[in-house]
DNA sequence: GCAAAAGTGTTTCGTTTACACCCATGC
DNA sequence: GCATGGGTGTAAACGAAACACTTTTGC
């Protein structure tokens, strides 16, 4: 069979094709939830084209590896983060989506659990926003975005998309609230306690072993407690176009007056049984 | 902004480009349901690679069309079939999914009600398969036919997948075969009547209006009715490796004993209200 | 008449919904 | 004490599951 390409070493253009051909690049949408907030992972662009705007970690896939590990390198290259969970999300395609030259991106949603250290390899500006609060983003990745969020509207009837999203322990009225900015609904607090207990899929865990330094404690807790990399204000030249994320006034948030929630933690055995029989995970 | 690719023309290889870059295809899985069996359309590749072998209809992705309008152009070129529903399946991207070159494709799948004519532009040959009696396929279109299976079976909760597969009017007993072969269970007979019913999606047919001719029927019907395009024997060299369809015995399927079913159709007023109101179409 | 398929009704059971009530905590 | 949030219980309402009975058709 002959080639319809081939490599011409020392030339300006070194890769020739027979046909056109377009670029592929990746872009991940990094979900994490922490402080009943749910938020995302931007970037703030390095170079142009959309300079100094904020978009989704990605980037050009290469030819010697498949789309998913692409989109996984990239996180990691502009992060250092590694997402447990890593689904697709689609393609994104339109024909002047990109200003250099013809590029498709295969889009990727990611869910982690909040973990506060971001910063990547090559010292990007990172910062987490929550979702109801997102700023302008570079070339269209604001239609990824929506898509993301329909996305996870639709899964979390499939999986259990929010153990992947909470901390290794959590309350259930932290669960609950996960579930409504996701679905966008509310629930009865006391049906929804009751559910999801039923379903047998938390345990709780016991007054011994919860954390001494919970939510909302003193100062030691602070430095590793922070999400946020703040942008220092006048490190670098910011355009006007792209501020910093909305921070919480206070932080860690203030505890308001009411009982402490047990904390449970996700039940393993019973997690994999309930994935192996099909069942839906909606509460 | 520097540009990192050119057009040298009269060049053996014109498209020149700084980068490596990847080609990138569309496939897509055509579903229809008839004689209440699920079929996918097949063609017989006309050149190599896996010449001679069964695939999906796509083809390279062109540079000024969205990957879902590739999609439907190879659709069309293949099958003069114009699908009613294209919803993307997912990026297939193994680095070695094709033995020309680094490809990845995009795969699609649609649904079309039974229309019986198939045939390309480019008289490629073209054959519905049923699912559960599938050829070996060519490159990674198992991979592909899988998802969309899987697919399937996700989306028939939130949309109401099996009116874009089923005839213009149809009886309840076959939309419950439908939704059984797809989600791979069985439904009491008298409730899924009672609840699609009680849902009011559908209207019935009144008598007048019921086709002279219905399923079963003597022979001026059988030429429209052919689904097949019957491979004719010995019309082209076939290689072993990728024999036809297995088409029913008798054709159309001789009738049963037992009380003629109701016609429905669509109560297209009532299916644009529940998809408003963000109903579930789970039967 | 018989077997097979389709249409209608009823009864039972489990799940969801809507609340009432009590407990723990910060101010 | 009081407002706020968390945990437990219960009764009514609704929808799903199971099944009996009737109608219509081919042979």
């Amino acid at each position: 069979m002959e080639k319809n390409y081939t490599y011409a070493k020392g030339a300006k253009y070194p890769y020739q094709y027979k046909y056109e051909h377009m670029a592929v690049t990746t872009d991940c949408v990094i979900f994490t939830y922490e402080n009943r907030t749910l938020k995302v992972l931007l970037i703030r662009r390095g170079m142009d084209p959309y300079k100094g705007e904020w978009a989704f970690p990605g980037g050009f896939l290469r030819m010697n590896e498949t789309a998913e590990a692409g989109a996984m390198r990239e996180l990691m290259e502009e992060t250092s983060l590694e997402a447990s969970t890593i689904r697709e999300l689609g393609v994104f395609s339109d024909v002047k989506r990109d200003p250099r030259e013809r590029v498709i991106t295969i889009a990727y949603y990611a869910l982690i659990k909040p973990s506060g250290v971001v910063g990547g390899d090559d010292a990007a500006e990172a910062a987490w926003f929550p979702v109801q609060d997102m700023p302008k983003l570079a070339f269209d990745h604001q239609k990824i975005f929506e898509a993301a969020m329909e996305r996870l509207r639709r899964d979390i009837h499939f999986e259990p998309v929010g153990f992947n999203l909470l901390d290794e322990t959590f309350t259930i009225p932290d669960l609950q609230r996960l579930y409504e900015i996701i679905l966008g609904t509310t629930f009865d607090r006391r049906n929804f306690q009751r559910k999801v207990l039923a379903s047998g899929i938390l345990e709780e865990v016991p007054k011994e072993e919860e954390p001494v330094l919970e939510c909302c404690m003193a100062e030691p807790e602070m430095a590793s407690k922070i999400p946020e990399r703040r942008p220092e204000p006048g490190s670098a030249p910011i355009p006007e176009s792209a501020p910093g994320p909305i921070l919480e006034e206070t932080f860690p948030p203030k505890r308001r007056p009411g009982r402490i929630a047990s904390l449970f933690r996700l039940n393993k055995e019973k997690y994999a049984e309930m994935k192996e029989e099909g069942d839906k995970f909606e509460f």
